[in-house]
DNA sequence: GCCAACGTTGGC
DNA sequence: GCCAACGTTGGC
């Protein structure tokens, strides 16, 4: 079964916009040692949840990974597991939430209470339960 | 290998 | 612009 991850960006960095208007993309610059466990998990057909930080804190749209995790070309290398250090994406652009679901509104509804974007600061690659990635997709009219 | 200092992220 | 959270770095 596709899983459903959630991604996000600084909108002024690169925006789903970006996303929209280049088809698909490699996401790359993910560093931190948490969100490159949830990348290198990423498989082709997976759901993705596109978030954008600073002043829109909301999710905006949705893409699809089509495929799985390689190293980033510009800082190849292997962590001492044997793992790809610093794992890029490829995504294919979906669609554009009808409405964008805020963080204001997902912190407002107690079936959001205890996900990772709530509670884990700087975590900017995680998995999205399969009931909330049903409830955000209704919420954002997708 | 500890841990204090420092840097970065990202909401407020 | 501030600061809490958390990761990273470097001296020991």
């Amino acid at each position: 079964m596709a899983a459903t991850w959630l991604l996000k960006t600084e909108p002024s960095t690169y925006s789903f916009a970006d996303l929209e208007a280049a088809g698909q993309t490699l996401w790359d610059g993910v560093a931190n040692p948490t969100a490159c466990i949830h990348l290198r998990a990423c498989k082709p057909g997976d759901q993705v949840f596109i978030y954008h930080t600073g002043d829109e804190k909301a999710i905006v749209g949705v893409a699809k990974v089509s495929a799985a995790a390689i190293a980033d070309p510009k800082q190849p290398g292997l962590t001492a597991k044997g793992e790809i250090k610093f794992p890029v994406v490829k995504l294919e652009a979906g669609a554009a939430a009808k409405t964008a679901v805020t963080l204001a509104a997902m912190k407002a509804d107690a079936r959001f209470a205890g996900w990772e974007l709530l509670t884990q600061a700087r975590l900017s690659v995680m998995p999205v339960p399969p009931a909330l990635a049903k409830l955000i997709r209704s919420m954002a009219g997708l």
